[in-house]
DNA sequence: GTTCATGCAATATATGATGTTACATGAACG
DNA sequence: CGTTCATGTAACATCATATATTGCATGAAC
């Protein structure tokens, strides 16, 4: 099955954000991500409705972090990206007279949700902070410069 | 995103065919998942391949349970079907380049990866024998039969 | 007022699960 | 035998959804 890739997709452009002083345009990001400015728009406008971040437009408009990196967690970007379908699998169809669809939706159900429950705390423990000492760690080891380096 | 229901409509029917004695064909399974023959056949291919079923064609023919119920676990089933993904998120790319994406790629990629390992082990905690005792269980409380009650 | 940037709707594309048709193979029955 | 029933499989249609793209409106800075 297809995966979404917007989780990663906005965890990347954040991070080069709180690399970046200024404020940086779509373009710029989408470039960086090989991609289109529209797509990064779309998978921003959650996170700017919860003031996560911040977009200005005109000259020397753009997006900016608009809040403390220490202070945002994977689950507040999963959660301000709508909550997409953590898993690939589902039960068939709802169908409440069967009784062996019950079981079998009971059996699935209670792994999904311990799965899910898992992921959920998972996000939860990793800060944006975090990820950009990571990124640091990894520049310095990689002895290259921290800006975006992409092909 | 849409989900993966192969796995919810192969328990549902080798359940059926745990509480029926003979061999039963595709068209009934499929009317009783309201679905296509072929979608059966498609589904348990897997598992005929395993040895985990048994399919006869002519007449009487159809499909047999060909192990004990209480030793398939639902992981044996899912391994049948080919392990389809079980995450709906993923990595953007595995462009090795740009430390940014390695660090969230690292990140994203400890919690998927717990989030698996989660379920395959609730997967092979489960057994056939174990969902058809809940069918009973379920069958008895709601005092009706044990067959294929579909709508 | 021109340029730059976001906001957003509308549309196109790609992928993968699901549904369907068609035909071949082989077993049981007359 | 041949007929019927069933699986096996390929080929194609359908549908949902993430992703890509175009177009135009809005508003800020120069």
């Amino acid at each position: 099955m297809r995966r979404d890739s917007r989780l990663s997709g906005v965890l990347h452009v954040l991070l080069h954000m709180a690399n970046h002083a200024g404020p940086v345009t779509s373009e710029t990001l989408a470039k960086a991500m090989s991609t289109n400015p529209v797509v990064i728009r779309r998978v921003m406008a959650g996170l700017r409705d919860q003031g996560y971040v911040r977009a200005e437009k005109g000259h020397g408009g753009g997006w900016t972090l608009a809040c403390e990196p220490a202070a945002l967690t994977l689950l507040d970007v999963y959660t301000a990206l709508g909550e997409p379908t953590l898993l690939a699998l589902g039960n068939r169809t709802e169908s409440p007279g069967c009784v062996v669809e019950q079981a079998v939706n009971a059996a699935l159900g209670r792994s999904f949700a311990q799965a899910e429950a898992l992921l959920r705390a998972s996000f939860a423990d990793v800060t944006l902070a975090a990820l950009a000492a990571d990124v640091r760690r990894r520049t310095r080891r990689a002895g290259g410069k921290p800006g975006m380096a992409h092909a």
